[in-house]
Formats: C-alpha cells, sequence, structure tokens
DNA sequence: TTGCAATATACCTTGACAAGCATATGCTTG
DNA sequence: CAAGCATATGCTTGTCAAGGTATATTGCAA
C-alpha cells in the first residue's frame, strides 16, 4: 500500500489543488466538492491518499470532516530542491554577466549613446 | 504528446535521480547510466522525456552527449510551494507558542529549577 | 423510528507508463 | 570500408492508478 513518495502524491492535478485550497484554509468535503467543481467520490478518494501519506489530517465536526494541511509532505519536496536553487543563482549570474558583456560591445559599438 | 506537467515528470524515482546528479554538473549518458546503475535505454528514455519537457538540455561531443540541466519547470515547482511556506512558518510560531506554554507550566509547577 | 445530509468505500473499466529486450542510428578509428 | 562504441528508438507486456457509478456508513432532525 501506500508508502509513496510526496512527489507521486502531488503529481495529480486534482490533488495539487485541493492542497492549494487548503493552504488558505481548512475547508469541509462539501466545501472542496463546490468550490473545485469534482463529484464527491473524487474528492474523498483523493482526500483519503493525502491523508494516508500525510499531507492533510482531519477532525470530525459533526457530519462534517474538516481537513486541513500539515507540513512535513511538502516541506520533504522543498528539502529535494535545496541543491538545485544555488544552482538557479549560479545561472542568473552567468546571465547577468552575459548581458554585462552585450551591453558593453553595444556600448563599443554606438559609442556614448545610451538608452535609458 | 508531452505537454505533461512538471510534476508528473518529477514523481518517476529515476528522473529525480538522474536530475540530482545533474545538479553537481554535466554528465554524459554513459557517466549517469553507471553512476546509477540503470540499463542505457532507461536512461536514454528518461533523458528524452526530461529534455522535451525542458529539464534538461544536451549538446553533442562526438559520439557523446552531455546533458545538463535547465532551470525554468524546477523553478515552477518551486513557485508552486512558495503559499505553503508561509503556512509552514505560521505553524512554526504556534509550535513555538505552544512550547513556551509549556515551558511556563512546567517553570510554575517547578518552580526555580530549570533544565538547561 | 424514518428520512435526509455528509462522507466514505467497492467494483469495474480504461488508459498511461515504465521496464526489458532487441534493434537501429551515428560517429570514429584503423 | 569494416568494426566498435555511444546513444536512441520500437515493440510488447505487466502494473497501477484515476474516474464513474452505485452503495454503504454515520450523524442529525422531525
Amino acid at each position: 500500500m501506500g508508502v509513496e513518495s510526496a512527489f507521486e502524491i502531488i503529481a495529480e492535478p486534482n490533488r495539487r489543488a485541493i492542497l492549494s485550497l487548503l493552504a488558505s484554509s481548512q475547508r469541509s468535503v462539501g466545501e472542496i466538492e463546490r468550490q473545485l467543481r469534482m463529484p464527491q467520490p473524487t474528492v474523498s478518494k483523493h482526500l483519503r491518499v493525502l491523508r494516508e501519506a500525510g499531507f492533510v489530517e482531519c477532525s470530525v465536526d459533526a457530519q462534517r470532516r474538516l481537513y486541513r494541511l500539515r507540513p512535513k509532505p511538502l516541506q520533504e519536496v522543498d528539502a529535494w530542491l535545496a541543491p538545485f536553487r544555488r544552482f538557479w543563482s549560479a545561472h542568473v549570474d552567468a546571465l547577468e554577466r552575459h548581458l554585462d558583456q552585450m551591453d558593453q560591445s553595444t556600448r563599443t559599438k554606438r559609442k556614448t549613446r545610451r538608452t535609458r
């Protein structure tokens, strides 16, 4: 059963939609159903997957169940991204150097003309 | 064909492994094959998926192809996570308040005794 | 109790995708 | 040219997960 990685869980668009919705505040199943316009069994099934993977938890309020976010799984995704962020900044730096160089040659060609 | 979201691409563990490997530096197909111990067609097929989704690009070096990372798709994933980060800090704050409170009652109960 | 509202689950069908294996393509050197 | 290395692609098969529909469960109200 469900020992799936967080990545497989958030691969499903409807589940991402549910998570984004819960990011603002907790909701009942019915609210999710209406706001996302998806059939109720679909919502329940995705919530079950999310619950078993630790993305959400729920509390009982009479007949309703209120679902809310739990932090850990998405933090794991965030942690996996960390090494790549260093790569991005390197890339930006390279791009800036490149643009600087273009700017230099522009200045050289056009002499003193400056745009802005 | 491949208009898949970045999330579906990184749902596959082997693809995440390839991306992590490329995060340090570019590699040839054969290097990936050896370092990750996966059969060559598997590597090539995953690289194709990654390439068509914009995660990597390659340059030809004689018979080898050198694959390297491209930033955009993972940045999109990172951007999707942004709203949840605010939620995490709220959670941490709540936890800290909670711990503070526990600390207070502990102090109250045990008077002046401090454990480090 | 009966009935209704909210949610969960069972069953079935269908589609997607990854792995394995075989084979093709392309470059390079002798 | 032949041979060989590096990489890509085709085909087949098994698995698994999502959606649809029907039905079960549980709480509440009258």
